[in-house]
DNA sequence: CGGGGGGTTGAATTGGCTCAAGACGCGTGG
DNA sequence: CCACGCGTCTTGAGCCAATTCAACCCCCCG
């Protein structure tokens, strides 16, 4: 039996910087093909750092997976789901970049975050989903229906202590969220955003310095609490002093160092 | 065994207000004094609202509870604990108010949340607090050490249950909250605060215009990401406006129905 | 080749912040 | 008992960061 007191020591280990809604419950390896295993988040964060042995909780031990899994594809800007929709299925994103957000009846608009290959999302207590969900640019997902969800989940125990973390995890990044949102200027917002953006792709894919931003401006705005101009501006502004560069869908950072000196602590 | 999807509906229930890390996995009637039966939190809401039986969730039938669960005071002003500390005891609040919160090392704060009596605080994965609490003024509490918490949630399936639900019920306060400080005025986020905080009395002691407010211009300001000039000068706009009337220690309510109305759905 | 959406940049505006001063309440010590 | 000091609250004046409004470019796609 998986005991609460087993849970890693997220505090120490650097929270991986899934967003969204209950990422990284399980993880896919970034591109892998249908019906292969399904591991577990810390397990798959291993592997992709390539450090160890891969956990067994989501083996398709009993064969059941492929019966209960499928995959699913959404072309650019359709919709994985709506908000106070009846949850139906919850996904985990194989390819592409899909964003969750909330709206207010005039418009306005709040990003919980932009979930990335790997990342778990569509799934709340409740039965309806919190957010809406959509396709930035084509996403592929591998997909299991709530009800199938919640019987695996409730038959196996680190399931359950697994989608625990996630849950707890989210809500220490929505934490750090209100800090940017509540204490943070537009300069260190748009830095944390992409630092933060960068940890992640990081984690999947290694060292990199180029981040991938197939959202528009707009997008991130309504993620980080500003308008598109802003935004614009800032990514402009950091261009100018030499922190980045600007590139076709996406932008290199040339300073990391000083980039990450703009985010308080 | 308790399963996930015996969870009550959170989207059609509303959401108890409670704020903070973790409240509300369990309630203590407010002033009920130690050695009482500590009851689930559903259970506990139902009781306030008196249309239903307790349930026996934390019922002491072993008689082990008044073994490992013991009261604690806090003065006005001082730390129940402090973020990053390693996490001994977990709280459940039974009198006063304790603000929770996060600091930059600049000295920028973002206040979480305030918790009040039925709150359980404290708790938190890594074992390490994730934020700071403070007594806001004289504060009583009920508290366990995080081992007995933990052995005793991992040998009761439907306190376990009662845990997860408090987060995700955490989890959705906290995007609610991110609305709020992302993408709301001055004005929206003052009236939205006291619109909460008059709904969880209203929880705890029925119908309530009056709003108690023991904490802070300063707090409500770094709750709600303003500067406690503004704080101020918003709620004077609401008494100048005849919403409310400000009196000793708090706010009265005047017109629920339009201060309710300044706030975006 | 024309239209529309996204992006950038500039100019003007403004909401909330900063700075400053004064009132009030409360605890403390003389 | 009063005087004092400190922290909180309020209000005003001026300022500034981010928004709004506007113009223009670019690219993609029909």
């Amino acid at each position: 039996m998986t005991l609460i007191s087993d849970f890693p020591d997220l505090a120490s280990s650097s929270v991986p910087a899934g967003y969204g809604i209950l990422t990284r419950v399980l993880g896919i390896p970034h591109g892998e093909a249908m019906g292969a295993k399904i591991r577990s988040a810390y397990s798959s964060q291993r592997a992709v750092a390539g450090s160890g042995p891969l956990s067994h909780a989501w083996d398709d031990e009993d064969g059941e997976l492929s019966a209960i899994v499928s995959d699913a594809r959404f072309p650019k800007e359709s919709a994985l789901f709506d908000q106070a929709e009846t949850s139906h299925y919850v996904h985990v994103v194989t390819g592409g970049m899909v964003r969750l957000h909330r709206s207010f009846a005039d418009g306005r608009r709040l990003v919980l975050g932009f979930a990335l290959p790997g990342d778990f999302i569509g799934f709340s207590m409740s039965g309806k989903y919190t957010c809406s969900a959509n396709a930035i640019g084509p996403v592929s997902t591998c997909r299991m229906s709530r009800a199938a969800f919640l019987h695996r989940v409730n038959s196996k125990p680190h399931l359950m202590h697994n989608l625990h973390v996630a849950i707890a995890q989210e809500l220490e990044l929505a934490h750090e969220q209100m800090m940017l949102l509540g204490r943070c200027t537009a300069r260190e917002r748009t830095a944390g955003f992409l630092i933060n953006l960068r940890k992640r792709w990081k984690d999947l894919n290694g060292e990199a310095m180029f981040i991938a931003l197939p959202m528009t401006r707009g997008d991130i705005g309504d993620f980080i609490g500003l308008t598109v101009e802003t935004v614009s501006r800032m990514l402009s502004a950091f261009a100018r002093q030499n922190l980045i560069e600007i590139v076709a869908d996406g932008v290199r950072i040339l300073d990391l160092r000083r980039l990450t000196a703009i985010i308080a602590t």
